[in-house]
DNA sequence: ATCGAAACCGCAAACGTTTGCTGTTGATAA
DNA sequence: TTATCAACAGCAAACGTTTGCGGTTTCGAT
């Protein structure tokens, strides 16, 4: 049983194809009575048109492709929802490509996004990839690319992110202003961008007050994270104070805090977080932290694409957010 | 600057358009050395077949649709990175839409689906959904429907759950198993089909020991699990077992026993959890759990929806997947 | 020399929509 | 009466790909 198509109603009607797809479009040059008779016998029938008839007649899909590094980090969630607010309401569809980290994916993914044909590409890199040769077959073809969150800088491809280095800068400010003497960082792998930034801003702050002592760290995993706050806090007994860059190691130190609570002063250890938002009000106690907005990240990427999509070419055009506290 | 079509192959290599479709498919009846000459062009001009118009002429865009509940949810980001590992390797893309809850995006999300044509739809539904009316849409054009997860039993639609029931029982024996008295019972909204199938499980075999005291609250949410952990360990001090019905529950609960681990001995209860497997090893200390395969569901539901997209019209088929437990 | 089969390739229709252009009405104004 | 115009609707091409069918060449076998 076939789908019904603009034909059959046409047939039913006794009118033309032509005549059918602007009735069923308001179409001013068609006469309400015949409208109105179409839109019903459509109805009827149960007529869907044709997505890929639509997709080929207007070359477009209305469809862009996300491509994210992976899918489990406690941010991905909000990003996808802002992305998708401003994607529905312009009947935008979303296709979702992971590359687990791994850069040959990424690679591929992008090859799947210009296969399918999408008019637009919202990409987040992999904390392997260091350049964006492999964005290029996609610029070649003229589709309109965006970097989020997890991208490097140049001056070719817009971005939107926040503003990590200064992200890292105000998180040690803060700590400062609690009096904090000893303080253990606790980053994200080095290999991610907004890693080397936060620490930037972190350390630059940290060499105004070349009083307070500092310790890294840069884990890999929520795991790692946690092994590496459980040896920290029994080399440094004395850190008042924590600095913790992402839920992801957030979840790994909190966990080894709390192993260490009884015998350590780890509870009574000031915190500051720059996190997504959700997490930190089941830490005990509950972290105090920076709003690392997915959700916002995501509307304002989404809306600039839309913008190039629309109004190509357009030039790069770089969107740096800021962050907000979330004191507890 | 448009797109290079077959069109403009065959003009470049003086072939007609049927023979370079058929030279970039490795059709037999061309010559190798033509293949190769036509492969060659098609390279060079950075050809990439348009998705539509084989949209249109295969009757099948090579998406399906997946429809979750919501995204915030710890067990989401395995399910679907199940689901893309099956859908990937054969070549079927992934249109994710969220109805956050709410049943007339539950609703809307269908029609976007029908809409864009998907060859099939994957669903997993609201806690607000309480009947499969808005599938019949769906039904009627033929489109294969899975369920998965968050399901109602019919006989209509294919599904994909985990047998709750079952698994609600196995935590209660596993904490009878380990010699509890008392046990809190946290479980998630009632209006959620496996919250009633793991309770229903549970109490059934609470039911075969009358002299172990159970408690049990549904919660709303992770804060909420929190705000009714705090009350009921100050309201049966002499608690000694928890169950847990999932993660976002886990963190509620966690997050309150560790409140109330100097005054009580919220840290020596016995724990048992039904859990996506991530989260478990950073409580304190890790909670033994359940495993709830999300990566597994997502292949086998995948591999149903395409089955079911092959070789239709099929019959419904129910599977249901057994949990593991792992001990820490 | 003739036949047949295999190898190779093109024609044209089809998939379902959209839209520029054309053409037919009927009514109104001159 | 005729010119003008608005209202209405159809024709046919176009979007890019696939594929059934048919046609031509080549070549080996007879």
């Amino acid at each position: 049983m076939h789908r019904v198509t603009l034909k059959d109603i046409a047939q039913m009607a006794g009118v033309s194809t032509s005549t059918v797809s602007r009735a069923l479009k308001n179409h001013p040059d068609i006469s309400h009575t015949v409208k109105e008779k179409i839109k019903l016998i459509a109805e009827n029938l149960n007529f869907v048109p044709n997505a890929a008839a639509i997709g080929l007649r207007n070359k477009s899909i209305k469809t862009i492709g996300l491509i994210l590094p992976n899918i489990h980090s406690f941010f991905v969630p909000s990003m996808i929802e802002g992305i998708t607010s401003v994607l529905n309401s312009m009947q935008f569809k979303l296709m979702i490509l992971t590359s687990d980290e791994d850069y040959e994916k990424e690679v591929h993914n992008i090859a799947s996004c210009i296969d399918s044909g999408v008019d637009g590409i919202l990409i987040s890199l992999t904390k392997n990839t260091c350049d964006l040769n492999h964005l290029d077959k996609a610029a070649e073809l003229e589709i309109p690319i965006v970097l989020l969150d997890k991208s490097i800088h140049q001056n070719i491809f817009s971005e939107v992110v926040i503003d990590d280095y200064k992200a890292g800068k105000l998180c040690f400010e803060y700590l400062i202003d609690k009096q904090v003497k000893e303080i253990l960082g606790f980053f994200g792998p080095l290999s991610l961008n907004i890693t080397k930034e936060r620490l930037e801003g972190f350390q630059d702050a940290a060499s105004l007050h070349p009083k307070i002592k500092t310790y890294y760290y840069f884990c890999d995993s929520s795991l790692d994270a946690k092994d590496k706050c459980s040896e920290s806090m029994l080399e440094f007994p004395n850190a008042d104070a924590v600095f913790i860059m992402s839920d992801e190691v957030m979840v790994g130190v909190n966990a080894a805090m709390y192993k260490n609570k009884h015998e350590k002063n780890g509870c009574k250890m000031t915190r500051i977080a720059i996190s997504e938002g959700y997490l930190p009000q089941f830490m005990d106690p509950p972290i105090s932290y920076l709003k690392h907005d997915g959700y916002k990240l995501g509307t304002i990427a989404a809306q600039l694409l839309l913008d190039q999509i629309h109004t190509n070419p357009a030039k790069p055009e770089i969107k740096i957010l800021d962050t907000t506290f979330y004191i507890y």
